[in-house]
DNA sequence: GAGCTCACG
DNA sequence: ACGTACGTGAGCTCC
């Protein structure tokens, strides 16, 4: 026996819809066109490959109105918003893949892909396949028969539903296929505005057909209905049978298919590679590819490389950057870093590529044509701001050949920090994944490639202009252009000054710790009966719950099984134990040592100063982050935290000078949600947190108690980061419930702050993202997630954005003024620090007082929102004294 | 190299 | 019926 072909004939407008909403709108092709419905479909397609492996696969599409249903009902489909604008254009280019995979695509002027199918599906039968139809519409549940059934797609393919006459019945109450079209004369399709007859739902409908067996004996016998339905039936029996007609999907469209000639997978790989490629899918392209019997790790001609050019060098290279220089061209630069022993050499090559071509210098030529650019032309780079430092030893205190001064961020173009601000959260923005990314184009590696730094010149030359649309179309290039550009050299300067410490001071607090680290470790062994790791939460955990034996009700186990000797839990045994009060405290000491007080010295280079770098492209968020160490998390909550602070020295005749913005986050809150009474709070310029509690608690300021001063100040917080009554129950150590009526409270007392962030949420949910005022986006795709947990993460995600971004954003303006303020005022005054809400500097003692003044005015100037923004400023002769 | 813990905003 | 506060970087242990 001869086994029956499937062929599946998918309804590509049905499909093409569920995907485009079922993905987030933000993703798109190397050229910035959206392709989130083709990824989608695609999927649907693999899933459809995968899950029943049909003999051929087939695809229709409207075209045109459809004429022959207008005519009939002239109102149908009116009600239909028109398709979204960033949907339309997804039809051509799948069609255009399609095409490029031999997967027929029909179509034909005036019809609907609906009776497409329909005819499709009765040739298929008529010609002996068994046939399957791939759609989300339910009306197609007439076409089932023995021979062909109906795939409903409920969210996408992995979620199903094969159709087939006996299914049908079920779901519908005896309403065989052939039934269906009466079934939809009288309950009508409002998504589609056939009418119907008024009254008449999908239960009543089911009902009567189920009595006299079709819509023909319905109308027949309306005189035996009674009562209100009866009357609608009487009256609506044209509607009835115009909607009858109307739902009928046709099975004689004129189309002129082969059904023989769909077989699938028969595409060339070559051109499916090369499609896929413009579209920027990596993973469906790989999956797709495997079907066709490609291994995925075979030699890939056919990917499209990037090509530098052979260099110009000598002369001829110089004429030509001279020139470019003179027409005031952007030129594109890499620098190759020495081959020489030690870091501090100079860089040997530079490449410089232009619409004109790509150049090499070498040697002390390379140095100076870098400077020259950075200081004269439009300059573009794949991370600028190593390219600053590497026209000079980072990390030595002798003069720089370059003056960072001159270097003017408006005229730079960083291709990492554009990728970065067009998603944030990728988390690589390198040369490949950029230029793969932005440029559809694979990378050569290997002996084919004249050196990295020729590909990074050369890459980032062709970049600038995908990017710049991007970031056009994303509404970043403001934010672009006018706070993250003038940020790199400012930052540049930041690292390359460094923090003055004291390698002395260091030295003597571990030592002074070190003892009593000494004392408690013995004091621990002594009390456990045993000498163990204490810095081992396995080993500890041992100790703690099965040989002393602790009481572990209501503890939390880690994901390795053992119970989780956090802060969190010790403290809550810290009362009746004396032994986890010790561990508690060589927890406290020993994180200080180790991660500061041994760190830190070493990393005191030979200028006294010790050179953090400022990561531009890292946090989600728009925030900076600090490596190398990061100095950003240097001890100040704690008493002997903060002395690791006083290691942080200046010079006889210089302060410290710390400015910080005041409940920067919560104002934003203020001024995002315009809730009243947040507003009013802020502009009293009184204890913020206790007129808080003052409203959720009810009670008058005066009378406002310590303990519910905390708990306000607690939501407060717990506001900013999408607070759910969980997490604040277990930060407050109250019981859910009791969190729940907290939160209540507080958004009855400012219902502002629930409407705006229900609105974020639901915005995030539309777009796919949230943004801040300067329209810094974070995709937040989870937010359409059905895992609850990845949701509801998601949503916290979106809500805490706006704040914790915008006021990023409001940093790092503020942070250009005040360097560029400092310049303009002549003033020496170094600033050596960025946390998150703080500027640090060093300050000539005769700068203090203009300084001082300088920097509060400049950070609260930034922005004017509808509550104050302000900048509280202090100073000492240490960083612990600058509080 | 992952997991745990903890420093900061 | 899920099991969490948002964003980072680093040191330590142990597989």
């Amino acid at each position: 026996m001869s086994e029956r072909r499937t062929i599946a004939i998918v309804d590509g407008n049905s499909l093409m819809h569920r995907a485009f909403h079922a993905i987030p709108p933000t993703m798109t092709s190397p050229a910035g066109e959206p392709t989130n419905a083709i990824f989608g479909f695609v999927s649907m397609l693999l899933k459809l490959e995968e899950s029943f492996e049909p003999w051929g696969i087939i695809c229709c599409f409207d075209k045109g109105k459809p004429e022959a249903r207008l005519k009939l009902l002239p109102s149908y489909k009116a009600k239909r918003p028109p398709m979204d604008p960033a949907l339309r254009p997804q039809f051509p280019a799948a069609k255009d893949l399609l095409g490029a995979l031999s997967v027929p695509v029909v179509e034909l002027e005036g019809w609907e892909g609906d009776d497409l199918l329909g005819t499709l599906a009765k040739k298929g039968e008529a010609e002996g396949y068994d046939v399957l139809l791939i759609t989300g519409d339910r009306d197609m549940y007439q076409l089932s028969t023995d021979a062909v059934k109906v795939v409903s797609t409920r969210k996408g393919m992995s979620d199903v539903q094969v159709m087939t006459p006996e299914t049908v019945a079920d779901l519908y109450n005896g309403i065989t296929p052939e039934l269906v079209v009466d079934f939809y004369g009288l309950k009508g399709d409002t998504s589609d505005n056939i009418p119907g007859v008024p009254g008449i739902g999908p239960k009543k409908a089911a009902q009567l057909i189920g009595r006299y067996g079709s819509l023909d004996e319905v109308l027949a016998h309306a005189d035996e209905v009674k009562g209100k339905m009866g009357e609608n039936l009487r009256a609506h029996k044209e509607d009835a049978l115009l909607s009858r007609e109307v739902a009928t999907i046709r099975t004689d469209a004129p189309v002129d298919v082969d059904l023989g000639e769909c077989r699938f997978p028969a595409f060339d790989p070559a051109t499916a590679r090369a499609a896929f490629a413009k579209l920027g899918f990596r993973g469906l392209a790989a999956r797709m590819l495997a079907l066709a019997g490609e291994e995925k790790g075979e030699v890939e001609p056919e990917e499209a490389e990037l090509t530098p050019p052979e260099a110009l060098t000598g002369t001829a290279a110089a004429d030509a950057f001279d020139r470019a220089i003179a027409e005031g061209r952007r030129l594109a630069l890499a620098l190759e870093e020495g081959a020489g022993e030690s870091i501090f050499e100079d860089p040997v090559r530079l490449w410089v590529a232009s619409e004109a071509g790509l150049w090499l210098f070498e040697g002390a030529e390379a140095t100076d044509r870098c400077v020259e650019a950075l200081e004269k032309a439009d300059v573009a780079a794949i991370d600028l701001k190593a390219l600053i430092h590497g026209v000079y030893a980072s990390n030595s205190h002798t003069p720089s050949t370059l003056d960072i001064t001159a270097v003017r961020g408006e005229r730079l173009f960083d291709c990492s920090v554009a990728a970065y601000l067009l998603d944030s959260t990728v988390g690589d923005y390198t040369l490949r994944p950029i230029v793969l990314n932005y440029l559809g184009l694979a990378c050569p590696r290997g002996e084919n490639v004249p050196s990295e730094a020729a590909l990074s010149a050369w890459a980032a030359a062709r970049l600038v202009e995908p990017l710049t649309k991007r970031l056009s179309d994303a509404g970043a290039l403001a934010l672009f252009r006018e706070i993250e550009m003038p940020l790199i050299p400012v930052l540049a300067r930041m690292e390359r000054t460094g923090m003055a410490a004291d390698r002395e001071i260091f030295r003597e607090e571990n030592a002074e710790l070190s003892s009593t680290i000494d004392e408690l470790e013995r004091s621990v062994w002594r009390q456990a009966g045993e000498e163990f790791k204490l810095e081992s939460p396995k080993q500890l955990s041992h100790v703690l719950f099965d040989v002393l034996g602790l009481p572990t009700t209501g503890l939390r186990k880690t994901r390795r099984g053992f119970y989780s000797t956090n802060a969190q839990t010790l403290q809550e045994l810290a009362q009746d134990h004396a032994i986890v009060r010790d561990i508690l405290q060589y927890r406290e000491l020993d994180k200080i040592r180790s991660t500061y007080l041994v760190a830190l010295p070493d990393l005191i280079a030979s200028d006294g100063r010790i050179h953090t770098t400022f990561n531009q492209t890292v946090a989600a968020t728009g925030r900076l982050s600090s490596s190398n160490p990061n100095l950003q998390n240097i001890p100040v909550r704690s008493e002997v935290g903060r002395q690791v602070r006083g290691a942080f020295t200046v010079a006889e005749d210089e302060v410290f000078l710390a400015c910080d913005y005041s409940q920067i986050e919560l104002r934003l809150l203020a001024h995002l949600s315009g809730d009243e009474g947040l507003i009013a709070a802020f502009d009293s310029g009184r204890d913020f947190h206790a007129q808080t509690a003052s409203r959720v608690f009810g009670v008058p300021l005066e009378e406002i108690t310590p303990e519910q001063r905390s708990r306000a100040k607690a939501v407060n917080f717990g506001i900013v980061y999408g607070q759910q009554a969980f997490g604040l129950a277990q930060n407050l150590s109250i019981t859910r419930g009791e969190a729940q009526a907290l939160i209540d409270t507080y958004y009855a007392a400012y219902p502002g702050v629930r409407r705006y962030l229900d609105d974020t949420v639901a915005r995030a949910r539309e777009l796919g993202y949230a943004e801040t005022m300067y329209g810094r986006r974070r995709p937040v795709p989870d937010i359409a997630s059905n895992n609850f947990n990845q949701r509801a993460f998601a949503e916290r995600t979106a809500m805490n954005h706006p704040m914790q971004g915008s006021a990023a954003d409001i940093i790092k303006i503020a942070m250009a003024r005040v360097r560029a303020a400092l310049d303009e005022g002549g003033f020496t005054a170094k600033l050596v620090l960025q946390i998150h809400d703080e500027l640090d500097l060093e300050v000539p003692k005769a700068e203090l007082d203009a300084v001082a003044e300088l920097v509060k005015a400049t950070m609260e100037g930034v922005v004017e929102l509808r509550v104050p923004l302000l900048a509280d400023v202090s100073w000492g002769p240490t960083w612990a004294d600058a509080k």
